[in-house]
RNA sequence: GGGCGAUUAGCUCAGUUGGUUAGAGCACUUGCCUUACAAGCAAGGGGUCGGCGGUUCGAGUCCGUCAUCGCCCA
C-alpha cells in the first residue's frame, strides 16, 4: 500500500486528479444515441469576473448534478463559456486608458475594440481557471464566448428575424440613461435604492392673474427647466378653475399650459405636478396625450445644455439643482422643502444615478413573446424550484415592458441596421448591403450602437449548440435539463431564455430551473467589494481544499435558501475529509494484513456485516432521492451520518475484534471485503460532493476488490439500491446491542469509572432469542463496553451493589462493589424514573380523554396504550433497582 | 404601497399528509494522546418551536393577526 499520512492533505492530490480527468476526456460529452443526454448550460460568467462565493455555490451545485447524472449513465454535458459583458469590459479597458491620460475617443472605435480583444486574451476569463480549482467538470472543449463568430452570427440572425416580424423597432422614448457610462440601459439594469431626499414646493405664477399662482411639488427641481406644462387631475375640484389657463415657468419665464390628466394623483404633494416630457417616463406619456413640446435640458453626460438657460448651462445636474433651489428661494418662489423618501435608480455597473432621458433607441416588443413563455410554466413543462419563484416570474411576465436593446458603447455586437445617407432608408440585414434598396445609393452607414449583452445571452442554450444551423448537437442536447442560477436574474436571463427558446427553436430551453440563495457573511450581509467582506474562494481552497469548501456550501444550505458563510462552516467538510482519509487508512492497513479476500458469492457474514450492508442500502436509496429531488443537503447529511456514525463509529470498531483478536481467516476476509465495498460505494456516492478525495480513496480501494472497475470513480456508475441486502432483523438486533453498549458506557462515566476499566455485566433478557443474540455477539459488548464476564439470562436475582439500566425491554446490571457511589446511583435512577413518570402521566391523561378515544384513529390509540405499558414497565423496573440499593 | 421569504438549542439549519420524549453539525461541559483519525474517541447539558388568537381529541406542523429581519417590484 502507498503510504498514507496521518492527516489528509488536499493540496497533494487535487490538481493531480483534475489533470487526470481532463486528460482522459471524462468531461467531454458527445452525441451518443445509446444514452440519454443530461445537459446543463452554465450561467455564463463575464470575462472581467473573478470567482466569488456566489460562483462557488452556483457552480458547486451544477458540478454536483452533472457528476451525478454522468455517473448514472447519462451523456452529461455541462456547457461552459463567458459573456463579453459590454459595459463592464469596456469600463475596465477605458480605465486602463485613463491611466495613460486617454479616452476612447482619442484612440477611436477600431483601436478600442482591438485593445479589448487584447485585454481578453491576456486577462479575460481568469474565472475559468478558478472554476477548475473548484473541480468543475465542464466540457471545456466546447467552451464558448458570446462574441464568437457563430454566436455573433446567431445574434444578427435573431435581430433580422425579429425586425422582419415587426418585433424590433426603433423609437424615441424615455430610457434609463447612465451619464457616466454614456449609454442607455434596460429597465432591469437599473438598481433601485430608497434614499432620503426632499420634496421641493415651487410657486408657478399664473399668467394675467396678478399674485395668483399654483404650487407644484417635485423631487427633481432641475428638470423644471424642461417643463412644458403643469397638470392637475380633472376631477380635482380645487383646481378645476385653472384648467386651460397658462402658467409662467419661473426663472425661464416660459409660458406653459395648465392641463388636466387622470395620471395626476391629487394626494401627492399639492395635487399639481410639473410636466417634463423629455425627462420623466410618466410625463412623457402625459406629453403624448396632450401634444406637449419635449425640451431636453441636459446632455448625455448629465451637463445642463443651452435649453437650461445661460445661468445653468455647463453645470452638472446636481450643481444645477442646488443653484436653482437657491435662486428660487431668492425670488421667494420656493414655498417649502419637505423631507421625502423615494427610490432612485442607479446604474448596475457603476452605481451612478440614472437619468430618465429622451432618446432614440432600439426596442424589442416583448408582449408577443411572453404569452407562450407564461404558458409553458403554467403547463408544468418548465418547473421552478423552489416553486414560489414561479409567482415572481408570472408577475414580471404579466407586466412585461418593451426591452431597450441598444447601447451607446463600442464593445459588443454592432446593430445590423444600415442608414441610407441619401434617402434616410433603414435597412436591417445580416450583411452590409451593396446599395440602398430604395434609392440605390451606396452611401450607407451602419448604426454605431451595439446590442445589450443580454441580447446574446438569451440565446445561450441553443447558440452554443450551433443554432441557427440544425446541428446534430442541437437535436441531441436541446432542450437542456437543468438551469441552476440565482433568482436575481430571473428577468434578465431566465425569462428571456424561455422566450427565445420558444421563438427561435420552437421548444423550451430547459425543463427545471433551480434558484439558489445568496452567500452572506457572518453578519448576514451580502458580500460586496465595498464592504470587503468577501473571502477569496481560492484562499479557502488553498487552506482547506476544494472538497471542504464544496461540502460546506451543501451541508449548510437548504434548497433555495441563503448560506451564511464563515470559515467555521468549512471545518466539518475538512474534518469529514480527514475522517474518510483515516477510515481508509485503517481499512487499507488491515486489507494488506489479510491475505486474499472473500469471494463476494460466499461471504461469511456476521451480525454487524448484515447490519452495515442493510444500512448502506437505505443510504443508497436516500442519497439517490436527494440528488434527484435537488435535496442536496439531505443527501449530504445522510451520507455523512452513515459514514461517520454507522461505519466508522460502530462497524470499523467492531471489525477490530476480527482483525486483532481472532484467527478466523474467513471472517477477516469477509470483513475486508465489506469494508472495501462500503468504501467503494461511499466514495461513489460522495463523488459529486467531494470529487477529489473520493477519487483518491476510490483509486486506492478498488485495487483490492475482486470486481473489475473503470479507471476513475467519476465514470464508475452510481450505486443503486438493492433490497436483497435490507435486513430489518439485523438492524433491530444491532440497535439493541448498540444501546446496551451505550448504557454501560453511560453508567461507567456517571460513576467516574474509566471506560477502559473492565467490569462484569449481567443482562436480564426477555426470551431465548435475546439470550442467543447476546451470547453469539458477546465480543461486541466485551470490546466496545470493556466488559470481562458477561452473564445473560431470562431469570436471575438482582445483584446487590450494582448499577443498572433499562434498555428497551431488557435490564442490565453492572456489579460495582466498592466502586459504586450509592447516592449518585440513586440520583441517576431517580432522574430516569422522573422522566418516565412524566411521560406516563401525559399518556394516561390522553387515554382518559373520552374525546380522544372517540375521535382518534385506532392505531394511534393502540400506540398510546402500548407506550403506557412500556413506561409502566420501565418505572417498575427502575423502582426495583432503586429499592435494591437500600438492601 | 404590492408581493415573497425567514423566525425551532448559544450559532447555522432539519422536522413528511397534524399523532412517541422536537433532531443534526458547530459551540459548550466532563473524561480519554485507546496500536485509522486530538481535524479524534466516549459520555453529557441545553429548546414553554417569534407574540397573540383560532380550528382540532391532538398544532413546531393548518388558519387569522401582529412583530422583527431580509429580498423583489412599483
Amino acid at each position: 500500500m502507498q503510504k498514507m499520512n496521518k492527516v489528509y492533505n488536499p493540496k497533494e492530490i487535487e490538481d493531480k486528479w483534475y489533470k487526470f480527468w481532463e486528460e482522459n476526456g471524462f468531461f467531454h460529452a458527445d452525441i451518443n444515441k445509446d444514452k440519454k443526454p443530461f445537459t446543463i448550460m452554465i450561467p455564463l460568467p463575464n470575462i472581467t469576473g473573478i470567482l466569488h462565493m456566489g460562483h462557488v455555490l452556483n457552480n458547486t451545485l451544477q458540478d454536483i448534478m452533472i457528476r451525478y447524472y454522468r455517473m448514472k449513465g447519462r451523456e452529461a454535458l455541462w456547457m461552459p463559456g463567458t459573456d463579453h459583458a459590454g459595459i463592464a469590459t469596456q469600463n475596465v479597458v477605458e480605465r486602463e486608458l485613463a491611466e495613460q491620460g486617454k479616452t476612447r475617443f482619442d484612440i477611436g472605435r477600431e483601436k478600442l475594440v482591438e485593445l479589448i480583444w487584447k485585454w481578453k486574451a491576456e486577462k479575460g476569463g481568469r474565472i475559468i481557471q478558478q472554476l477548475k480549482k473548484l473541480g468543475a467538470s465542464c466540457d471545456w472543449a466546447r467552451e464558448r464566448f458570446t462574441m464568437d463568430k457563430g454566436l455573433s452570427n446567431a445574434v444578427k440572425e435573431v435581430f433580422v428575424r425579429l425586425y422582419e416580424k415587426g418585433l424590433i423597432y426603433k423609437g424615441e422614448y424615455i430610457i434609463n440613461w447612465c451619464p457616466r457610462c454614456g449609454t442607455a440601459l434596460s429597465d432591469d439594469e437599473v438598481d433601485h435604492e430608497e434614499l432620503n431626499s426632499h420634496l421641493w414646493y415651487v410657486k408657478y405664477p399664473i399668467k394675467d392673474e396678478k399674485d395668483d399662482y399654483v404650487i407644484v411639488a417635485t423631487t427633481r427641481p432641475e428638470t423644471m427647466l424642461g417643463d412644458t406644462a403643469v397638470a392637475v387631475n380633472p376631477n380635482d375640484e380645487r383646481f378645476k378653475h385653472l384648467i386651460g389657463k397658462t402658467a409662467i415657468l419661473p426663472i425661464l419665464n416660459r409660458e406653459i399650459p395648465i392641463i388636466a390628466d387622470e395620471y395626476v394623483d391629487p394626494e401627492f404633494g399639492t395635487g399639481c405636478v410639473k410636466v417634463t416630457p423629455a425627462h420623466d417616463p410618466n410625463d412623457f406619456e402625459i406629453g403624448n396625450r396632450h401634444n406637449l413640446e419635449r425640451i431636453i435640458v441636459m446632455d448625455d453626460k448629465g451637463i445642463m445644455n443651452e435649453n437650461a438657460g445661460v445661468d445653468y448651462k455647463g453645470m452638472n445636474r446636481f450643481e444645477c439643482r442646488e443653484k436653482l433651489v437657491e435662486d428660487l428661494k431668492e425670488r421667494r418662489l420656493l414655498v417649502k422643502i419637505e423631507p421625502h423618501k423615494h427610490t432612485v435608480g442607479h446604474c448596475y455597473r457603476c452605481h451612478t444615478v440614472i437619468e430618465p432621458y429622451l432618446s432614440k433607441q432600439w426596442f424589442v416588443k416583448m408582449k408577443p413573446l411572453a404569452q407562450k413563455a407564461i404558458d409553458v410554466v403554467k403547463q408544468g413543462k418548465i418547473k421552478f424550484q423552489p416553486e414560489r419563484w414561479e409567482k415572481v416570474y408570472y408577475n414580471w411576465m404579466d407586466n412585461i415592458r418593451d426591452w431597450c436593446i441598444s447601447r451607446q458603447i463600442w464593445w459588443g455586437h454592432r446593430i445590423p441596421a444600415y442608414y441610407c445617407q441619401d434617402c434616410g432608408e433603414i435597412i436591417v440585414a445580416k450583411q452590409k448591403p451593396e446599395k440602398c434598396i430604395k434609392c440605390k445609393s451606396t452611401n450607407l452607414l451602419q448604426d454605431p450602437d451595439v446590442l445589450d449583452t443580454w441580447f446574446s445571452s438569451w440565446l445561450w442554450p441553443f447558440t452554443t449548440l450551433g443554432w441557427p444551423e440544425q446541428t446534430p448537437e442541437l437535436e441531441y442536447f436541446y432542450p437542456t435539463n437543468l438551469l441552476i442560477t440565482n433568482p436575481g436574474i430571473i428577468f434578465f436571463w431566465v425569462a428571456r431564455m424561455i422566450m427565445a427558446g420558444l421563438e427561435f427553436v420552437g421548444d423550451i430551453p430547459f425543463d427545471t430551473v433551480l434558484l439558489h440563495g445568496t452567500v452572506l457573511d457572518e453578519q448576514g450581509r451580502r458580500m460586496s467589494k465595498s464592504l470587503g467582506n468577501s473571502p477569496d474562494p481560492i484562499d479557502i481552497i488553498d487552506n482547506y481544499g476544494a472538497d471542504a469548501l464544496r461540502f460546506a456550501m451543501i451541508f449548510n444550505t437548504p434548497k433555495g435558501q441563503d448560506v451564511i458563510y464563515s470559515d467555521a462552516i468549512v471545518m466539518p467538510g475538512r474534518n469529514f475529509a480527514n475522517k474518510i482519509w483515516n477510515a481508509s487508512r485503517f481499512a487499507l492497513m488491515n486489507a494488506d494484513k489479510v491475505i486474499s479476500i472473500a469471494n463476494p458469492e460466499n461471504l461469511k457474514l456476521d451480525l454487524s456485516d448484515r447490519w452495515i450492508l442493510s444500512r448502506m442500502q437505505k443510504v443508497i436509496a436516500d442519497v439517490n432521492n436527494g440528488y434527484q429531488n435537488l435535496e442536496l443537503k439531505e443527501a449530504a447529511h445522510s451520507l455523512y451520518s452513515f459514514f461517520w456514525g454507522d461505519f466508522c463509529d460502530w462497524y470499523l470498531e467492531l471489525t477490530k475484534n476480527r482483525f486483532y483478536g481472532s484467527d478466523d481467516i474467513e471472517s477477516q476476509r469477509t470483513a475486508k471485503y465489506i469494508i472495501l465495498k462500503i468504501l467503494d460505494y461511499s466514495m461513489r456516492m460522495l463523488h459529486p460532493f467531494m470529487p477529489f478525495i473520493s477519487e483518491e480513496i476510490w483509486q486506492r480501494v478498488v485495487n483490492h476488490l475482486p470486481e473489475k472497475n473503470p479507471n476513475s470513480v467519476m465514470i464508475a456508475g452510481f450505486p443503486e439500491p438493492n433490497n436483497k441486502w435490507i435486513d430489518e432483523s439485523a438492524e433491530k438486533s444491532m440497535d439493541l446491542i448498540k444501546e446496551t453498549i451505550s448504557a454501560v458506557r453511560n453508567i461507567k462515566k456517571e460513576m467516574n469509572i474509566p471506560l477502559g476499566k473492565k467490569a462484569d455485566l449481567l443482562i436480564k433478557v426477555k426470551n431465548e432469542q435475546q439470550t442467543s443474540l447476546f451470547i453469539n455477539n458477546i465480543k461486541y459488548i466485551q470490546s466496545l463496553a470493556d466488559i470481562d464476564n458477561l452473564k445473560v439470562s431470562t431469570e436471575f436475582d438482582r445483584p446487590s451493589q450494582s448499577a443498572s439500566a433499562i434498555v428497551q425491554d431488557i435490564e442490565i446490571y453492572l456489579p460495582l462493589a466498592g466502586l459504586i457511589d450509592f447516592d449518585k446511583e440513586k440520583r441517576r435512577l431517580h432522574k430516569k424514573i422522573d422522566s418516565a413518570k412524566n411521560n406516563l402521566i401525559r399518556i394516561e391523561k390522553k387515554l382518559q380523554n373520552i374525546e380522544f378515544l372517540n375521535k382518534a384513529p385506532e392505531d394511534v390509540i393502540n400506540k398510546e396504550k402500548q407506550r403506557r405499558e412500556e413506561y409502566s414497565q420501565i418505572i417498575e423496573k427502575l423502582d426495583k433497582c432503586l429499592n435494591s440499593l437500600d438492601m
